[in-house]
DNA sequence: TTGAAAGCGCTAACAT
DNA sequence: ATGTTAGCGCTTTCAA
């Protein structure tokens, strides 16, 4: 910077100035200004301004994985709109329980970020506590947490949506199949059961524990014995909830190869909106992560330019129905029964 | 920092030495000076620290998109990885030209990274030369580029693999399914077209450009009526290449609903062993993107390191034939066409 | 509107 | 093995 104001024959700090684009410098000298340090290809070191401001200009976000089609879509969305406002994004990758602990050991990000933005993670009281006096804002995304700043889909109100749909559509005998825990997003898993839950018992149906299945979307065998269980049942569903479009995919698979054909034996409808959703034309309830991220980024700048501002508001997305090709009227399968 | 020495009653150079691991201090200054910095939450501020020693502690990464398996699978490697050798990992999401232009015009990354990993995007010549004079390595990742570090898998081979596999099983009339140009992989996309004609050539099969079709994969109609062309030719393929499994799966979703079995009358193969591979039991050639951001952060952290490092090495990463249910030996159809 | 000067929190060279 | 001290490149009073 130095350079720059040498070669245009001003102060230092008249460089800095012209540089932020301050309005108290004269046209004639930051166009100088301006034009020396295109010459000198000057670009101001963040670090040093950032020591002096005690602001980083950087948003760090925590996740436990970047390899999901959520993650993906909202950090797509969050990376372009933080750049609009000159912001730049970190990203911690804790994916197993030894990085979680010298992560909330360490703290990294302490004095690094100007917020932090927590994705889909189960925190423990203590390392939310942690987090507290971090020193700067954290948001809490895809989860709720009372007191905090928080961004989330409804859920529940989604997983009401799906069960309705296909008591809408005549079925009495619904399953709902749980992911098996996959890191990080049990929250949602409770919530979206706690949907399915309400929405029977809305109409008077008993709930019935035979009915939920747990399995893993990578556990092949798993799925086909949680599919086996619920065919082998005294009185088989005629329709499943999953609470996530890739096991909904699985499952769907898993049916037409035992020639159990969806929908017309077996009702299915997923959860996400995921684009395997609509490769399998497969009927489902559909959140956008991608608002997820735009929402809990304008959050983060909010927080970190207001200090009065709420902090402990929550944001809360809504959810769709998209009915597409899995999901289909329940059709009386009295004959067979009496042909037996 | 200042807090911590007075706490553990030493000087600040000593604590700075102490944080950052050094040897030369004893034993028992080391522990009470953990002690006060735990005790104070302390954690140094990379900010000034890199303001003297002219190093961020940063590795920076270009993306066209983080929603993709590829990418997501890239950088939840990358990350611990850095993390272990205390670098953090920074991201800059280029999803559009408006982004990208202003990208290269203003250079972000400059100063406050001590790497930049660019992965698979096609940068001009311009482009490439305004990396050079970043004043940092620059890593070129999932594509390669002359006289640049560059980490990429070997698509021609991977390609060839496939083509071969399916001459193999005794098919002649071998389609090759191309993905209309997602933004930034076009390189890997030609590179796999020159693989599958490599392994016609060396068996004497001409090449028939009516056998090569292109498609997107988000675009249903247009996979239709690209399987439509294969299947209207008047000599079919008995198999098709697909040079992506997302693609590949929508090819045999829409085969299957038009009653053409596979891999009974069709034999499908892709690229990538994608999730969605395993889930339809699809025959494909392994990349391992996880590899790639493993290699390419040992890569970056080298050359940070060791200013003597070769800054042309090309590091070519495997695939492997991943063989499943949608390949089989061709079955002459002779008799069906006697019979018409 | 511009300039001079005092740090921001750390590291590294030097001294002990 | 530990302490002292001089900056790193900026921003921000304060003065002119």
């Amino acid at each position: 910077m130095a350079d720059v104001a040498e070669r245009a024959g001003v102060s230092l700090s008249t460089v800095s100035r012209t540089l932020r684009g301050m309005t108290s410098v004269s046209p004639e000298v930051r166009a100088r200004v301006e034009q020396a340090a295109r010459e000198l290809n000057f670009a101001a070191s963040r670090q040093a301004a950032s020591l002096v401001t005690g602001r980083t200009g950087v948003v760090a976000v925590l996740v436990p994985t970047l390899n999901s089609w959520f993650m993906g879509s909202a950090l797509s969305t969050l990376g372009p709109l933080l750049r609009a406002s000159a912001m730049e994004l970190m990203v911690y990758v804790i994916p197993n329980l030894a990085e979680r602990t010298s992560f909330f050991e360490r703290l990294p990000a302490r004095r690094n970020a100007d917020a932090l933005l927590v994705f889909a993670f189960d925190l423990t009281d203590e390392e939310m506590a942690r987090l507290d006096d971090l020193g700067m804002p954290v948001i809490y995304v895809s989860q709720h947490v009372e007191g905090r700043p928080s961004v989330y889909v409804d859920d529940v109100a989604g997983a009401r949506k799906a069960t309705r749909h296909l008591l809408n559509l005549g079925h009495r005998r619904i399953a709902f199949a749980q992911t098996a825990t996959i890191s990080g997003f049990s929250f949602s898993s409770r919530e979206r059961m706690y949907g399915y839950r309400q929405a029977l018992s809305e109409v008077g149906i008993p709930l019935d524990d035979e009915l939920v299945v747990a399995m893993s979307v990578h556990d092949k065998r798993g799925i086909v014995a949680g599919v086996g269980h619920l065919l082998s049942l005294r009185e088989p569903p005629t329709a499943v909830f999953v609470e996530q479009d890739e096991l909904a995919s699985a499952i769907v698979s898993t049916l037409r190869r035992a020639r159990i054909d969806v929908p017309e034996r077996m009702s299915v409808i997923g959860f996400d909106d995921h684009q395997v959703a609509e490769w399998f034309d497969l009927s489902t309830v559909a959140q956008s992560p991608s608002d997820m991220g735009r929402v809990a980024g304008e959050l983060a700048l909010k927080l970190i330019d207001d200090p009065d501002a709420d902090r402990t508001r929550h944001v809360v997305l809504p959810t769709h129905l998209i009915p597409r090709a899995t999901t289909a009227p329940l059709v009386p399968q009295v004959e067979r029964e009496d042909s037996i």
